[in-house]
DNA sequence: GCAAGGTC
């Protein structure tokens, strides 16, 4: 889509490298080149097409790594497997090709350092990308840590001068992350997959983890709290009002108990012709300009505005980042710190006749300061857009890059200034109150730059107490409510994992997609959908393996870091706890798969057919009702169902098949299943209305 | 082949 923004690459360049040099380890090329830059190591030079920098007189390089060139691999089958080691990871992940060029110059030019510095991101994995590079191709016994947490100059020269010793227990407690981690996910993923296996003769690719399996139960609980769910109805009366040529709304305040109620009331309104102000009230307010992006932020509104799932946002944002159009995006941040320089970047952006008119009005303000966010980031500032816009980008890349400089701009921008009116209004038999409410805009502010989030503008005659306001119609509306519990998406479950504090910027969204990758969730018509598998794993876990079905697990693991970090336990007890967690498990997991009870529990888990199966679904028949067999959750739903009938009768007052296919249409799937076969199974309608 | 964590 873009082209690199890396400049010319000359193949023959000559950098003869004298032995003795310092190296310097960056987590990834950017910082390389900043870092280079900022210690006047200005020569660039290639190993093939990978840059590296040198200062004149060869005594310092800087190279950067791409993430972590090694990870925890085996090369033993079955489970439990506790024997790992570190490998480079290009030789074993698919798709990891690129990391080889990064390896082989960093193994090159690690031979002939004196003294290594990890400079990598100052973040516990940081401390692990820089240390297994020295320790597997230089020697940590002459090694510094360069700690710095923005890419400018000055606080990069200023680390240079205060090079600490290596971050050891950071190290430690980096590594205790990777192995705890493998630990739990390539062992219960195993056992997964061997009771699958046992179940249905065929390999299937299961997985479990820290961070995927909670969000695969929460998905699990939402979607089955959801299935169950019947709507009270809502009986609403809106008058249309007249006055001064202008139409509004006002709706009856309470809820009527039945629809009779309810009409009754609106024939009366439509009968007087007239309301009564009781009451009037002009409210001003300010609404203030959100903070600059960080990627979670971003990932949920190019999801609301665009539909784009987080992953394909995250891929947007990496490309437009790779093009130098933006700053890193998978940062948590909301603060632009003012070393950024705000007056600099809009000036940039006047270059871009879009952008013009708003970059301007902001630079002949006096003072510019952005609205920041509370959420922070120890290595990157939010999302702003480096005022250099690629050529060429495609519509989706372009919509992303729109958003994050119409939010960028906008943090700068004034507050909104808005008018809400609300009025409280009665029949002239003063029996009944009604409301309206207006919302007008009077300045729009920062919604002017960033139009995506204004309230609809909603005006309101001026209305006088006491006066009497003419009714043009009245309608009766039954509103049947959504679920509190929202339907399974890809962005709710990112917010979710982001709140409970579990996967990181970089990891939030693939991992959701693993989760549909695994076919434990699919993407449906209106909304996603557990699939049967998903639900069984999600139970299974639940049984077998409680410690993956919360974020406890995460937290535990963040304490026992974080000791390890402050020198009050060491990484052998954390992974060797870890371990008996696991051993004990797996001994109970293994009998349990392989005694009697294997093939219900792989029925139990959607794994193979059970012997009975439910009659509205494939899942194990729990129960009988009037012959007809139904599992755990078609029960539940038909008892909720049973239960509620007879209010909704007489509230509703709809005849029995009306209402039970409406019944179907606005409840949860499981509820709606029982509904609609209801309607034209006699037994389960005659169960349902005995 | 399985995790979660980096980044091209
Ligand atoms: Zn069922």
């Amino acid at each position: 889509m873009m082209r690199r923004g890396s400049g010319r690459r000359s193949a023959g360049d000559k950098c003869g490298l004298k032995p003795g040099y310092t190296l310097v380890i960056a987590e990834k090329p950017k910082a390389a080149s900043r870092i280079a830059m900022a210690l006047n190591a200005s020569r660039k030079c290639y190993y093939g097409r990978t840059p590296y920098y040198t200062s004149q007189s060869g005594d310092l390089i800087i190279a950067s790594a791409a993430g972590h060139l090694y990870g925890l691999h085996t090369r033993e089958r079955g489970y439990p497997v506790f024997t790992y080691e570190w490998i480079p990871i290009y030789e074993y992940e698919k798709g990891a090709y690129y990391l080889k060029p990064y390896y082989s110059m960093l193994s090159k030019l690690s031979r002939n350092a004196e003294l290594y510095v990890n400079a990598c991101d100052y973040d516990i994995e940081g401390s692990v990308i820089g240390y297994m590079i020295i320790a597997k191709m230089g020697d940590p016994r002459r090694a510094k840590r360069m700690r710095y947490s923005t890419l400018t100059h000055a606080e990069l020269r200023e680390a240079w001068r205060k090079l600490s010793p290596i971050d050891k227990e950071m190290v430690e407690a980096g590594i205790a992350r990777h192995e705890v981690d493998w630990l739990w996910g390539i062992n219960i993923s195993r056992a997964l997959m061997d009771l699958a296996r046992k179940a249905t003769g065929r390999r299937v690719i299961l997985s479990a983890g820290r961070v995927q399996s909670p969000t695969l139960v929460k998905a699990y609980n939402d979607w089955m709290k959801r299935g169950l769910y019947i709507p009270d109805p809502l009986f609403e009366v809106i008058v249309i009002l007249e006055k001064d040529g202008v139409e509004f709304t006002a709706k009856l305040i309470g809820n009527p108990e039945t629809r009779g109620e309810a009409l009754k009331i609106a024939g009366q309104v439509k009968h007087d012709g007239k309301l009564r102000i009781l009451y009037v009230e002009r409210k001003p307010y300010e609404r203030k300009p959100p903070p600059p992006f960080n990627l979670p932020d971003l990932q949920a509104e190019a999801s609301r505005i665009y539909r784009y799932s987080p992953s394909e946002t995250q891929k947007l944002a990496e490309d437009l980042y790779l093009a130098a159009a933006i700053s890193y995006p998978r940062t948590n941040s909301q603060k632009l710190p003012s070393t950024l320089g705000y007056r600099g970047l809009i000036e940039k952006l006047i270059s871009m006749s879009k952008y013009r008119k708003f970059a301007a009005n902001l630079l002949s303000k006096e003072k510019l300061y952005p609205r920041q966010g509370l959420k922070e980031d120890p290595a990157h500032p939010a999302i702003y857009p480096t005022g250099y816009m690629p050529r060429n980008l495609t519509p989706r890349h372009y919509r992303i890059y729109d958003l994050i400089v119409r939010r960028f701009l906008a943090t700068f921008s004034e507050n909104a200034l808005l008018v809400k009116t609300l009025s409280t209004l009665t029949d002239v038999h003063g029996r009944y109150r009604f409301e309206a409410s207006g919302i007008n805009i009077v300045k729009a502010g920062w919604m002017e730059i960033y139009t995506y989030s204004s309230p609809e503008e909603k005006p309101l005659p001026p209305l006088a107490v006491g006066e009497l306001v003419d009714v043009k119609d009245v309608k009766m509306k039954i509103a049947w409510p959504n679920p509190a519990d929202p339907p399974i998406r890809k962005i709710s479950l990112v917010k979710w994992m982001e709140k409970v504090g579990i996967g990181t910027e970089a990891t939030r969204a693939r991992i959701v997609d693993t989760l549909y990758k695994r076919g434990y969730i699919i993407r449906g018509k209106s909304e996603d959908e557990m699939t049967s598998l998903g639900a069984g794993v999600a139970r299974l876990l639940i049984s077998a393996f409680p410690q993956l079905s919360t974020p406890d697990l995460t937290r535990r693991l963040e304490e026992d870091l974080e000791s390890i970090r402050t020198g009050r336990n060491s990484r052998r007890k954390v992974v060797m706890e870890a371990r008996k967690i696991i051993v004990n498990l797996l001994d109970s997991y293994k009998k349990l798969i392989e005694s009697d009870e294997a093939k219900k529990i792989a029925a139990e888990a959607g794994l193979r057919p059970p012997e009975e199966k439910c009659h509205l679904c494939n899942m194990p028949a729990k129960a009988k009702i009037n012959g007809v067999a139904l599992c755990e959750a078609h029960y539940s739903a038909y008892m909720k169902l049973k239960e509620k009938l007879p209010s909704l009768k007489y509230r509703v007052q709809y005849p029995v098949d009306r209402l039970l296919s409406k019944i179907a249409s606005v409840s949860g799937r499981f509820i709606s299943d029982v509904a609609r076969e209801a309607l034209h199974n006699k037994r389960l309608y005659d169960a349902l209305n005995a």
